[in-house]
DNA sequence: AATGAATGAGGATTCATTCAT
DNA sequence: CATGAATGAATCCTCATTCAT
C-alpha cells in the first residue's frame, strides 16, 4: 500500500490543521505543506476541499470508532462512564485548551450547501450519541436506572455538555467551566443511579 | 444620527452574516452588498475586519444585555428559569435550525493570534453565566436551593449545554438533541430545588 | 473619466487577444500583462472571466456599429456593397491571415451553458445581417432589384461567405479561396441586378 | 485487434469532445473519463495532446473520405450536388445546432506555432474543396456549365458558405440563415447550369 | 498494453487593505 | 462622511506531462 501513503499523509495533517483552524481558515496549500505533498495529488485523490473535507471526516469517525484516540467515546461500565467527561478534560488539557472536538469544529464550519459533508458529521454524532444511549439502555435493562430514565435523552444529555464544554474550554483557554458542568452531570446521573441502588460509585 | 447610520448598517450586516456563516467565510464586500454600504466607510469605521468584528461582539453584547433579543439571557424567577432553554430552542425553530449562538459561532471562528477578540468573547461569556449564577445564588440565599448548590457550577452547566445544544442542533438540523438535553437539566435542577421545597414548579 | 481608463485598457487587450487566440487560449493574466494593470481591478470592473468577454462584445459592438473599424459593415450605395467583402479580405491581408471575424471567434468559443454571451453575439450577428438586408431591400424598393429577390436571404448569403471565407482563411493563412467565393458572390448578385438593369458597375 | 480498441475509443471520444466544445476546451482527462481509458495508455499511444489532435484528424479525414459519415462530401451528379448543402443543414438539426463542422472546430483553435495540425486540417480542406471542384470540372467539361465557370472558384464558393453557415447555425442555435445563403448559392449554381441547358433540376 | 500515482506550472477567482478624490 | 478605484497576496482548482509498477 505504498500508494497510499500520500493520501493517508494529506488526510492527518488536514485533520490536525482543521481541528486546529477549521476548515475555513486552513488552505490547501499548508495542508499540502505540512504533509509534504504535491498539489496535483491533491485533486487527484480528493479532487477539490470538500473532497478532503469527507475524507477527513470518514477518517476521523473510523478512527474513533475503533479506539485509537485518547478520548473515550464507547462506555460499557459504570467506570468507563465516569471517565467519559473526563477524557475529554484531559485532552483539552493536553492541548492547552486550544481545540475542540474535531468533527464539531468541522461540522461547525459547513454551510448550508455542503448537505453531503454535513450528513456526514450527523452520523458520526448519532454514532457517539447511540453509544452512550446503549450504555444507559444496558443499565436499564439490568436495574441500575430506574424504569423513568431515557437512555436516548441521557445520551443526548451527556453530548450537549461535552460540545458544549469543549466549546467553552476552547473560547476561554479554560477547563473551569467544563469541569463545572461535568460536575453536574455526573451528580446528576449518578442521582439516577442511586434511585436504583445507593451504594455504588458514580 | 444620521452620520452614524451607516456604521450601524454595517455592523448588522456582519452580525447576520456571520452569524449564518462564520466570520472567515463572510467577506467584506458581501458585508458592504447587504448593507449597501462602501468599502472606504468600512475602513472609515473599522480600519479593518478585525475591527468591524469587535464592533460587531460588542454590539451584540449591548443587544442582549439590553434585552432586545428573543433568547432570555437573564434569569430573575424559577418561571423564567424555566424559560431560558426553551428561548434558545424556539430561536432555532425560528431560523429552521441554521444557526448556532451568534456570540459562540464568531468565537469559534477566531484564531490564536486573536486575543483582543476573544477578550471580547470571553467578557460576554462571563456576564451570560454571571446572570444564571446570581440567580442560582439568589435562590440559593433565599433557601430555595440547598447549601451544598454551587451556583457557578449550576450557571456553567446551564450555559454548557446550551452552546452544545445549539451546536448540536445547527448541525443536525433538528432541535431533538437539544430538548432531549433541556429537560434532562430541568429534571436536575428541579431535582435540587426540590430537596429544598417539594411543591414548586421547575 | 480618469478613472474608466483601466477598464478601457482592459478590454482593448482582451479584444486584441481574443481575436487572436479565441477566448478559451487566453488567459487573464495575458491580459492583465498587456494592458498594465492588475488583479484586483480586473474582479472589480468584470466580475470574472466571463462579464470582461461581455463587455468585450459589448465594446467591440459599439466601434463597429460606429464605424470605427476598417472593415465595412455599413452599405449604402453599390459601390459600398462592392467592397463590402474586399474590405474584409483587405483586412485579413493586413494580418497576416492569422485572424478572422473578432465576434465570431469569440462565439465560436462559449459553450452551450454561456447562452447570456452568445445572446450578444448574436445580437451583433442580426445588426450585421440586418444592415445589408436594409441595403437590398432599398434597392429592391427602387427597382434595382427584382420583386422575386429576397434581401433577408441575400443578406445571410453574404454574412455566410463572409464568416466561411474569413475562417477558411485563417486556417489556410491565405485568402485565395475567400476571394474566390467573394467572386462567385459578387457575380451572382451582379447577375439578379443586371436582372433589373443591366447597364450598372456591380 | 483488441490492443487498439483502447486507442480507437480515445480518438473517438476526442473527436466528440473537441467537435462540442473545441481542443482548448476539452481536457484529456475529460477524454480518459468519457471513453474508460487511463492515464498511461494516453502518452503511449500519443504521446501528449498535439499528437492526439493530429491523430484525430487523421482519423476523421479518413472516415469522411470513405463515407462513413451523414454529411455528404463527395458530389457526382446533380442531384448529390442538390443534396450537398442540405446535408450540413440536416446534421445540424440532427445535433440541436450545438455543433459545426468537427475539422473548422479543430482547426479553430490551432495557434500559430501548431503548423504541423494545422497542414493536416488544410489537408482535408483541399480535399473537400477538390471533391467539389471536380465535380464541376467534370459538369464543364461535360458541356453542363459554361465555358466561363470556374470549378476552383465554384468549390471555394460552397466551402465558404458551408463553413461560415455551419458557424452561424452555431452561434445562433438556428439553420435559418445557413437555409437562406444556400438557397441563394443554389440559385446561382442552378442559374450557371440553365446557361448551358434549361430544363435542368437544380 | 495497462494503471494510476506524482509533479508542478498556470489559470480563475476571492479578498483584505490602501489610496485618491 | 462618502465613493469606488487600485493593489497584490492568497486561495482553489485545472491540467498537461512524466514516471513507477
Amino acid at each position: 500500500m505504498k500508494k497510499t501513503q500520500t493520501r493517508i499523509k494529506m488526510i492527518e495533517a488536514a485533520i490536525d490543521l482543521f481541528h486546529q483552524q477549521g476548515v475555513n481558515a486552513t488552505s490547501i496549500d499548508e495542508i499540502l505543506a505540512q504533509s509534504g505533498t504535491g498539489k496535483g495529488q491533491f485533486t487527484h485523490f480528493f479532487k477539490n476541499k470538500d473532497g478532503l473535507v469527507k475524507a477527513t471526516l470518514i477518517y476521523l469517525s473510523e478512527i474513533i470508532q475503533s479506539g485509537q484516540v485518547a478520548t473515550v467515546y464507547q462506555v460499557k461500565t459504570w467506570q468507563e462512564m465516569d471517565l467519559w467527561f473526563q477524557s475529554f478534560i484531559d485532552f483539552q488539557r493536553s492541548v492547552n485548551c486550544e481545540r475542540s472536538c474535531p468533527i464539531g469544529t468541522i461540522g461547525n464550519d459547513l454551510s448550508s450547501k455542503q448537505s453531503e459533508l454535513r450528513e456526514e458529521v450527523i452520523r458520526f454524532l448519532s454514532w457517539s450519541r447511540n453509544e452512550l444511549a446503549r450504555f444507559f439502555q444496558q443499565e436499564k435493562d439490568g436495574g441500575e436506572l430506574p424504569p423513568s430514565a431515557k437512555p436516548d435523552a441521557l445520551a443526548d444529555f451527556c453530548i450537549a455538555i461535552m460540545q458544549g464544554g469543549m466549546l467553552l474550554t476552547k473560547l476561554k483557554r479554560d477547563t473551569d467551566a467544563f469541569e463545572n458542568a461535568a460536575e453536574q452531570a455526573r451528580i446528576y446521573i449518578k442521582s439516577l443511579r442511586m434511585t436504583g441502588d445507593k451504594g455504588r460509585s458514580l
